[in-house]
DNA sequence: TTTCATGCAACAGTATATGTTGCATGACTT
DNA sequence: AAGTCATGCAACATATACTGTTGCATGAAA
């Protein structure tokens, strides 16, 4: 499987989009992420539903936060994706006749269940807020500065 | 991404190995699991390289367990199939310029970390044997019986 | 009215897991 | 020795899901 990465690409949209006041255009965050604006639209398109960022169309329009970075956890970006599927591997048959493959189900099942509970609470602890922090401190300890563009020249 | 059900597959194939003392072939494994032999073969290679499970060719020929049920874990297995890929969700780039990537790489692969570390700790603690038991204490339940071919039928 | 931006649907491209075919190799049977 | 049965392996085909692209409609600002 071609492994899901709208997960990390909308959290480095965000983060990018509170580093600035004014709206910023899918097509600009496009070019920052060498994708394409349509791509940006998508992965955003449910927080917006969810309330978490919002967008104007016309001049001047683009996408803004629209809550607290410190309301804002992973486990939010997470489910305003439509959660995903998280694992890779999975069970051969979901609802297998066979008793063998429900032992195995089962098993499999189990351990799943708890990295995935594992997982989701370690993303419910991280805020918006906090990955902005690290990355100031990483921009501090570089010297570099702040540029949508530059930042991601190749 | 098709989720990856080689480990489901499996340790199907291993539990049904393990009710019969004779070898068994690909080619009725792959009956009962309506899949081809050479699917079989393949998730087999690796545990036979392991020294698991054992190959014959030739009349009489199959795949037979070689090591007590007791000692092959689920993480053994998974091990030896070249411990693919856990996650569905991943870094949008490994190893970004960008600082606000290398933020969110981080908060990512921490938690992610984690959850590996747990999966794989409990692949670790459940055994073969352990399969085995839960199968037969199913097979009780329900009254059924064991046979490869008719077990798997439609 | 023109320009700019999002919204959305449909289609193309790409990567990976699984399935299939063909042939070589080796072991047992007759 | 010849025939049969089974694995070993490489190459190719198929299926699925993620990502990228195009086209057009809608709405807001200049």
């Amino acid at each position: 499987m071609k492994r899901d990465s709208k997960l990390s690409g909308i959290l480095h949209v965000l983060l990018h989009m509170a580093e600035t006041e004014s709206a910023v255009t899918s097509e600009l965050m496009a070019r920052a992420m060498h994708t394409n604006p349509v791509v940006i639209r998508r992965i955003l398109s449910g927080l917006r539903d969810a309330g978490f960022v919002r967008s104007e169309k016309g001049h001047g329009g683009g996408w803004k936060i629209a809550r607290p970075l410190t309301e804002i956890t992973l486990r939010d970006v997470y489910d305003s994706l439509g959660a995903p599927q998280l694992f890779s591997i999975g069970n051969r048959t979901e609802s297998p006749e066979c008793l063998v493959e429900q032992s195995v189900n089962a098993a499999l099942g189990r351990a799943l269940e708890e990295a995935k509970a594992l997982l989701l609470d370690r993303f419910g602890t991280v805020t918006l807020a906090q990955l902005g922090e690290d990355f100031h401190a990483r921009m501090l300890a570089s010297g570099k500065t702040i540029d949508l563009e530059q930042s991601h020249a190749i």
